[in-house]
DNA sequence: CTATTTCCTGTAGCGACTACAGGAGCAAGA
DNA sequence: TCTTGCTCCTGTAGTCGCTACAGGAAATAG
């Protein structure tokens, strides 16, 4: 069995943020010491590591929870757990469409301020009542 | 002079948004009718857009309060306003590169779905102790 | 004159942490 | 033994950029 810190250290999560996983319950209340401190198991270590990667990917707690709960039971599962990893690819490629688009605007905006100008085109294009080729988002 | 709702509307900026960012002094005060009613001038509905589309852009409310504070004054402050935006888009690469390597294991981890198997290969890769191919954020 | 809409203030919630404050336990060295 | 320093504990508040109430007052439309 191993202190907070050891399995901090082990699964590569913050000890604050352990606390607040258990507190959140996305990982289950570990044992604790005779003095109250907490004590993980190897198994619980993995789980915190598993948390960590699906964090690493993008994937939010509510997500990570419905996977914990798959990954209890038998059956189809796994297919569920595809259709939850690709609803999250449609996401993350909707993030990055989303990011070139505003990275293009961006980058116009910044190239316009070559020009030599009494006032600065950047802010003025920003300022101004027409939008320039500056899509929202 | 215009109400908050229609401050709202020419500017795209949310009612609870706009008075949000007026606590946060995002933007000054607005004058006030005789019952306490917040009225903006054409000027202060055009601060408000440049907000918006600052936003939309992704910089953050401090980099917006600089980018204010820069086109109230003269001479260099268009050198810098070129500086933060190129940080900016230096910071907006980095997610964009992020995004792309998440995208990348993501799409691994459900392509390896497609194996019959007895259990969830994702699953397992994600509870195991060796990473295989998955980079951290 | 009423009914609806808009507006006001103030506060709390979101997600996913992070950072204290103020204290207690524990191990090792002088 | 005492002290130093590290780890750990709980509880709360802060971060960012909003959003969503609650409970009221004022303006406007029919």
């Amino acid at each position: 069995m191993f202190a907070i810190g050891q399995a901090s250290k082990q699964s590569g999560v913050n000890i604050e943020t352990i606390r607040y996983y258990e507190r959140e319950a996305v990982v289950p209340k570990p044992g604790r010491s005779a003095a109250g401190r907490r004590l993980y198991s190897l198994e619980e270590i993995a789980k915190l590591r598993f948390v960590k990667r699906c964090r690493d990917l993008g994937f939010p707690i509510s997500i990570i929870k419905k996977l914990f709960s798959l990954s209890h039971e038998q059956g189809r599962s796994c297919h569920e757990v595809k259709v939850l990893a690709q609803d999250h690819l449609v996401f993350i490629d909707a993030k990055i469409d989303d990011l070139l688009q505003l990275r293009t605007a961006l980058e116009r905006l910044v190239n316009g301020c070559d020009v030599p100008s009494s006032s600065c085109p950047m802010l003025d294009t920003l300022m101004g009542d027409e939008l320039s080729g500056l899509s929202a988002s």
